[in-house]
RNA sequence: GCCGCCAUGGCGCAGUGGUAGCGCAGGGGCCUUUUAAGCCCAGGGUCGCAGGUUCGAAUCCUGCUGGCGGCACCA
């Protein structure tokens, strides 16, 4: 035996000091385990359906392959369940057939083998399909047990670290990620339909804007310079309304150096939307029509529950302004607070809602709805006019304490944020040089200055409304999963002990 | 980062102070239509890691590692 000592006990070692040796065997006899070609004429369920009505009327001839889940075997006859994509069909061998050495080759098999089948369409006398074999060419030699026979992976952290055993060993999951990818695939074609442009902007930034968050730092030898994961895409696309696109959008990887919860990824996947004289209320309608298309990609059989209960994705969503929503839960008549910041201050402590003893009006009336409100709005439901103060990249609105900005929120959480975009330049100045002034005081969320981006707003950027839509979340809810991991293939974990110690890659001579 | 819960053969689990068991998987055998097939036999474990308490620790205590949940940060 060579190759690295199989991890685990002393049993498993044994299990696939067994396997390999059946190789080694098959191989001697000139059989090779690995490394056959096979073209199958039909999948799993297409052979399934075609099988003959009648029990035990043989039918067309099929070559079907797929993995070997369940071995069952009975003196004379040999049954194993093979899966494909498609589903499972069931090979069948039989002593009474000229093939009769099928009977024991198929019994040998492990479970896990990956298997080439051909021959007759049957169904048993229990009226299951199945495929009696002229012939069996074994693809794939599996040199490990497999991790679920019945259930799937039950360990949530072997689930996410060998996501592969997860999907092999449970269907449902493979079903989960294939609508992801039809969701996304449902935002590019309502998008495309609009006119909107699909690009592509760095992943490596030299300032990290366009959102409120820590970036992760990293560094390029070549140029000897410091760059930045973005945490968002909106400078790059809003310079493109600049360049004379008037729609773009762009469905990518953003990180964010923050914390992990059900709900946070550090990696993660963001929609932005750029649409050149759009107005907030045509970016609500872009939004509604982006959720629905969403929801109709992933139809789930008993609709989308969240924690208050079913909710309906059918568009239009009501919209509600964040005062109103305060006002609602609190009674608190911020007209009059809103002159005395010290005043609402003191109000939100009484609400058990902790602020600076500095903030002003509009900071105090966000705390109170994100801690307050927001978790227990079921939704949908567009929240707008949002203090100027949290909304740095946001036009004013009529009054000027507002921004021109929305959020919806579904079963507690955002899950999009729209404005109508700050094209003013003097006052994206201003407000881009408050954000890198808090964060040279030490806030790490806070925005660094970006002359570059100012400048293409001096040249002017058409008036415009944004969107950015959690994907993520969006998929969370309309395949009704409880956390983010359970969406993500492989989700960000901490590394075992062993990993995570990759060295310096620069040292290494053949870095191109 | 802080707090709580969890970690037992490859997988799923039982075992709360007396030295570890069950099902599946794996090995040997029986069985000519099974469906998580069934039946018989024999294996497989330094109970996550390191200390401590005790005559005796999977079990109690401390630390560490990893996971989950909550808080904080945030989408």
């Amino acid at each position: 035996m060579t190759g690295p000592p199989p991890s685990g006990g002393k049993a498993l070692a044994e299990i696939i000091a067994e396997r390999r040796r059946k190789a080694e065997l098959l191989q001697q006899a000139g059989t090779p385990a690995w490394g056959v070609d096979f073209s199958p004429s039909l999948t799993c369920a297409q052979a399934a359906e075609q099988a003959p009505g009648e029990p035990e009327q043989l039918g067309d001839e099929a070559r079907v392959a797929g993995r070997i889940l369940r071995l069952r075997s009975s003196g004379g006859i040999a049954f194993a369940d093979c899966s494909d994509a498609s589903g499972t069909l069931q090979l069948l061998a039989s002593r009474d057939d000229p093939e009769n050495d099928l009977v024991d080759q198929l019994a040998e098999l492990d479970l896990g083998d990956i298997v080439g089948a051909e021959g007759r369409l049957t169904r048993t006398r229990r009226g299951e399909p199945s495929l009696r074999l002229v012939r069996l060419t074994l693809l794939a030699k599996s040199l490990r047990p497999p991790a679920a026979k019945t259930r799937g992976l039950v360990n949530v952290e072997q689930r996410y670290r060998r996501r592969y055993l997860d999907l092999l060993s449970d269907p449902s999951q493979r079903e989960i990620f294939r609508q992801r990818t039809e969701v996304i695939r449902a935002l590019r074609r309502a998008l495309d339909e609009r006119s909107y442009l699909e690009v592509e902007t760095p992943v490596l930034q030299p300032i990290p804007g366009g959102g409120a968050a820590r970036p992760f730092r990293t560094h390029y030898h070549s140029l000897d310079s410091d760059l930045y994961l973005r945490i968002a895409v909106e400078l790059y696309l809003k310079r493109l309304l600049v360049g004379g696109f008037e729609r773009v959008y762009e469905i990518g990887r953003t990180f964010r150096n923050e914390g992990l919860s059900p709900r946070h990824s550090p990696e993660f996947t963001l929609l932005e939307a750029y649409q050149a004289y759009a107005d907030l209320g045509s970016m609500k309608e872009l939004c509604q029509d982006l959720v629905a298309a969403a929801a109709a990609a992933a139809p789930l059989a008993d609709g989308v529950q969240t924690e208050q209960g079913a909710i309906s994705l059918e568009p239009p969503f009501p919209s509600q302004t964040m005062s109103q929503l305060v006002h609602q839960l609190t009674g608190l008549d911020l007209d009059l607070l809103w002159e005395k910041p010290e005043r609402m201050v003191e109000e939100a402590g009484r609400l058990s809602v902790e602020v600076a003893a500095d903030a002003s009006s509009g900071t105090v009336l966000y705390a109170i709805y994100e801690q307050l409100v927001e978790p227990n709005l079921s939704g949908p439901l567009f929240v707008t006019d949002f203090p100027v103060e949290v909304s740095p990249l946001a036009r004013l609105g009529p009054d000027p304490r507002f921004v021109e900005r929305f959020e919806l929120v579904v079963a507690g959480r955002e899950l999009a944020n729209a404005f109508a975009e700050l094209n003013d330049p003097i006052d994206q100045r201003r407000r881009l040089q408050e954000q890198a002034r808090l964060r040279s005081a030490g806030d790490f969320d806070s925005q660094p200055f970006d002359e570059d981006f100012v400048e293409a707003l001096e040249h002017g950027m058409p008036p415009a409304g944004g969107i950015g839509i959690g994907v993520d979340r969006l998929v969370m809810l309309v395949t009704g999963a409880q956390s983010i991991r359970d969406v993500i293939l492989f989700p960000t974990l901490r590394p075992q002990s062993g990993e995570g110690q990759v060295g310096e890659e620069a040292q290494s001579p053949s870095a191109p």
